[in-house]
DNA sequence: ATTTGACTCCCCATTTATGGGGATAAAAAA
DNA sequence: TTTTTTATCCCCATAAATGGGGAGTCAAAT
């Protein structure tokens, strides 16, 4: 008989688990090896693994996904891993991908999708939920595209860490003056900072700014 | 033999009904009559429906949950409701409750309190699952409280449907003249709105609105 | 050794946003 | 019916943000 494919879950909403639990034991080839709650849950259990697969939330209390994903990659740790989004995190799938992940399903999929997910990422290839792929559609045709975005480079133009600051001080509601006496820079310099962010992340103003920083999750 | 109790869900992410259905199928007293998918599929079937009670996710396409209750309220329709909700949700309990909302549950409580709500509110009571309490709690007691905000009015002095149509503007990175066109409207009135809007949010800026209406799910 | 990038600061001008006040007509609620 | 809410508009003034340009220092990379 073959060796069952082990899955771990990590997602902060129980019922979610139970739900792809419930599905997952239907199956005779695929067991749950465990779950986690947190990112902080999934990395310590990662160090020392015994699954096959991995089922990961990127929207998880104190690490989110990406994080996870980022410390896979540094402490190269091979796992295969299954994204579970939701509609606004498909701007991501390029980073995550270029993080390691082989499969991406929407949380609005049907349980079956999920096992057809894990066989899929078990034998090597990677998986696409139709959503996630209706949704990266939606992202390069629909009318969130924006005039003069080059939909090729979809991962930030690296901001520089005093950019990053700036941003976030803008996102929690600083106006420039109050910037410049936070970080003890002149307001010319804030400014400035403010110019080149607006350009770099090609939005229009300091609303567009935040709602970056929200996408990227630089707050 | 007793009659079972009849629960409808309401959610747009089919693997956590599956998970609420893998849950109550365990439990002899209460049995699923039904799910909706969208706001508007819960309205349509609300019309002419035969069960005892609805557990309703506040986030969901179409119609959301807000507007699922008032239509209710509206419609006199009698159903118990138990809200799903998750954590940025919780300023909204105030206002459900005024729409006839009798129980919460917090998605990431354990499938087994749904249980409890659903018996706990078809026996007529309240029923806020102990993460809801907390967070309620949270958002009276932790940082989140801004200084000059009054505690005891925790929610939303609710924002009138032109003012929320300018907040979704605003943070889709319109500035008030392109608003006032978009709108047809004279720029002095939107103006305006932005004022009011800046004090019912109580925030200090054209960022804090935008962030305002993604924690509320304005946008 | 030279170039490049990051950080810093300044000038100018125009457009937006914020903050205070007041006002009116229509609709909804009490 | 009276009161309150909503939607609309205006005045004034100041503060902040945007858009264009230039420019210096320092450290790191080439």
């Amino acid at each position: 008989m073959k060796e069952k494919i082990k899955v771990h879950i990590a997602d902060d909403h129980k019922i979610l688990i139970e739900g792809i639990v419930a599905v997952i034991n239907t199956e005779s080839d695929i067991e749950i090896e465990g779950f986690s709650l947190t990112g902080k849950a999934v990395i310590d259990w990662a160090e020392d693994h015994s699954a096959d697969i991995l089922i990961l939330d990127i929207n998880m209390p104190i690490y989110d996904g990406i994080e996870v994903l980022k410390f896979f990659k540094i402490k190269t740790i091979n796992l295969k891993v299954i994204i579970l989004s939701s509609y606004d995190d498909v701007k991501l799938v390029q980073e995550m991908i270029n993080l390691g992940a082989s499969g991406f399903l929407s949380k609005d999929s049907a349980g079956q999708h999920i096992v057809e997910a894990i066989r899929t990422v078990h034998a090597g290839e990677q998986y696409f939920s139709n959503t996630v792929k209706n949704n990266l559609l939606k992202l390069y045709t629909g009318k969130n595209v924006k005039l003069g975005q080059r939909p090729q480079s979809t991962i930030v133009n690296s901001l520089t860490d005093r950019e990053t600051e700036v941003l976030k001080l803008i996102s929690q509601e600083y106006s420039s003056p109050e910037i410049a006496q936070i970080l003890n820079i002149s307001q010319s310099t804030v400014d400035t900072y403010r110019k080149s962010l607006l350009k770099k992340t090609n939005v229009k103003n300091a609303v567009g700014l935040a709602m970056y920083a929200v996408k990227n999750k630089i707050i």
